[in-house]
DNA sequence: ATTAGCACTCGGGGTGCGAGAGTGCTAATA
DNA sequence: TATTAGCACTCTCGCACCCCGAGTGCTAAT
């Protein structure tokens, strides 16, 4: 089943089906791989390797007599070949310095980064028609800059957080507390000075502890003070951004209405979305799940290609493309590899 | 065409109609009506009356000799007829007090303006189980409250707005002048003390129109002032709260791929129903626009029903539900209806 | 004004057939 | 021994056909 075995001839037959098939969804033939593809072999040949692959499991028929179609451990070989080689033409018509000035306009949005997001997953969907997603940096993965608590309507408070990568959050806190303005100031002062450049969640574990800790002086300033904090901080960001669903519709792949009602419920199911993009926000490098590989049993028909970005060496979230099995990996690879790239840039001083 | 036109038999047999084909999509046939909706008259006077229906337009037929189905116009003429007369059976299964618990749990979210109006979006569409929508205040409705203005990172600025409603906003100013914190923080008192009560856009008339007065004054103090909060006010916010799509495609009415194709579209192209539903953010209780009957191009095979909400007297923003025009009409106006009034409710002091 | 009766129409589903595409196998070839 | 040509076979797809049933419109009777 390793590749190794794949004398190059049946590899390049495998791959003419592949690409052929990605191309256009129709079984592909003996006779068309051997004309269209200059093999130097006759269609019988062809054949015979063909059913070599079918044998491998790389390939299938929907029916006897009809050409071949790969299956996912066919397309998975295909995308391992693809790549431990040099990249491939993308398919996609880009012009060849569309990234750069991309990664141009992503700095200029870099104060709107929920604005960044949105377009960042605009533009993988629209350019590959497949569905974009981008997971914004991790919690555990942002920077504390500084912390701002204002008195707002009564005893409530408005705390913001602004981090160092930029993400500005805010949130209203129902604190039974009555403190004025002046103590909230020290409040803030206080984190500001003492917090500087911890992540958020470590901040969190600090503050969670010291409420252990400190309970006995419930009341005192800096325990109540700790409280808010602790309120201040839990921003339960589950945000992911999706889109491209309007246009996936209309890739032949999903004629079918239950492939589109497979996909829809996909992605209503946002959080197990997330939570794999989760785990795979460690990875080097683009990732790719094809099909039946896929943890999750919703995506269990689609291929999705992931990549993360960086802030200096610190991978902090991820960008994906959710398509059909039958995808155009090349260019879903080239297209996530270089968004990932561009958002890295924007995050590097 | 006017309603009144209609004896009370021929008004019967059109609800008939309308309310068998909206239970389950299949044209409905005179014995039908007949035995289902005990009217005390023969098929044959059903198939008369019928007749008279189609010639006026409120009925019809897709092929001879099948049933009859509605057409805009007779949903029109049932909807009104819906309107005018008391409220009926939902036909959604909700408990009694549903509402006024659901209003409580708003109420508890109002900290949480984008959260809240997620919420509303999903509770409309997974009940009705249509497209849910929900406009947010609107920036002309919403009352400024404070501005504080931070220092960050170089010569930015960070402005976080609160207002009368909750709504809190922030967005990074790149102000090329060089302030310091103190000089921010008199700008903010400024701000501040000078224009609460106002609605955010007469603040913004009021501070263009200065700009254009104290253009010679380009580099002191207060015009710099001036420029940063008209920059700090200019929220596009251009957001409108969708969900439900996931749901939408399993009704019977999208079992064709091209009408799933068509409402893709139509929400792709957000702008134009954000400009719809602005538009209809001055009318007054429950409106349902049918089918050809609506000013977008993409709604036209769809339906759409919708109401705003208030804060005291004005009417500050919109919910809506988005259907096939073979709709649960009267569940859709009972969920919007009273979703509108459980968001009022939040508004009010 | 209503109704029973009846002829008529049309869509949907089942069947049968022919064309076309592509295969697998066998025997011939280099 | 690897490749190829030839050929019979299989299966899908599209088309034509037909029949059944549902539902109508019309007419004549009540």
């Amino acid at each position: 089943m390793n590749r190794k075995m794949l004398d190059s001839r049946t590899k390049q037959i495998l791959f003419a089906v592949v690409q052929s098939y990605i191309g256009n969804p129709e079984p592909v033939g003996s006779r068309f791989v051997s004309k269209k593809y200059a093999l130097g072999c006759s269609p019988a040949t062809i054949r015979n390797v063909m059913a070599d692959l079918e044998e491998m499991g790389l390939l299938a028929q929907p029916h006897t007599s009809a050409g071949r179609i790969p299956t996912d451990i066919g397309y998975r070989m295909y995308v391992d070949m693809l790549l431990s080689s040099e990249p491939q033409q993308s398919g996609l018509d880009i012009e060849k310095d569309f990234f750069t000035e991309y990664a141009d306009k992503l700095e200029a949005m870099k104060n709107d980064l929920s604005g960044m997001f949105s377009e960042v997953t605009n533009t993988l969907s629209s350019i590959s028609n497949y569905i974009g997603l981008a997971l914004p940096p991790k919690p555990d993965c942002t920077t504390f800059n500084r912390i701002d608590l204002l008195k707002y309507r009564g005893d409530q408070i408005v705390a913001i957080l602004v981090t160092d990568e930029g993400v500005i959050k805010n949130r209203i806190i129902g604190s039974g507390s009555n403190l004025d303005q002046k103590e909230l100031n020290r409040i803030a002062d206080y984190l500001n000075t003492e917090y500087g450049g911890y992540t958020i969640d470590e901040i969190r574990d600090i503050l969670i502890y010291r409420i252990g800790k400190e309970k006995v002086l419930w009341d005192n300033l800096i325990s109540r003070a700790i409280k808010i904090c602790e309120q201040a901080l839990s921003f339960s960001d589950e945000d992911i951004f999706v889109s491209g669903f309007y246009d996936v519709v209309n890739l032949p792949d999903f004629s079918d209405i239950s492939r589109i009602k497979d996909i829809a419920r996909a992605i209503k199911e946002k959080h197990l979305i997330l939570k794999l993009l989760n785990e795979l926000s460690n990875t080097e490098g683009v990732q790719v799940m094809i099909g039946s590989e896929n943890p999750i049993e919703e995506l269990r028909k689609l291929s999705v290609v992931t990549s993360t970005y960086k802030e200096g060496d610190r991978k902090i979230g991820v960008v994906a493309l959710i398509g059909p099995t039958r995808m155009n990996y090349p260019g879903a690879i080239y297209m996530v590899e270089n968004i990932a790239r561009c958002i890295s840039r924007t995050f590097e001083r």
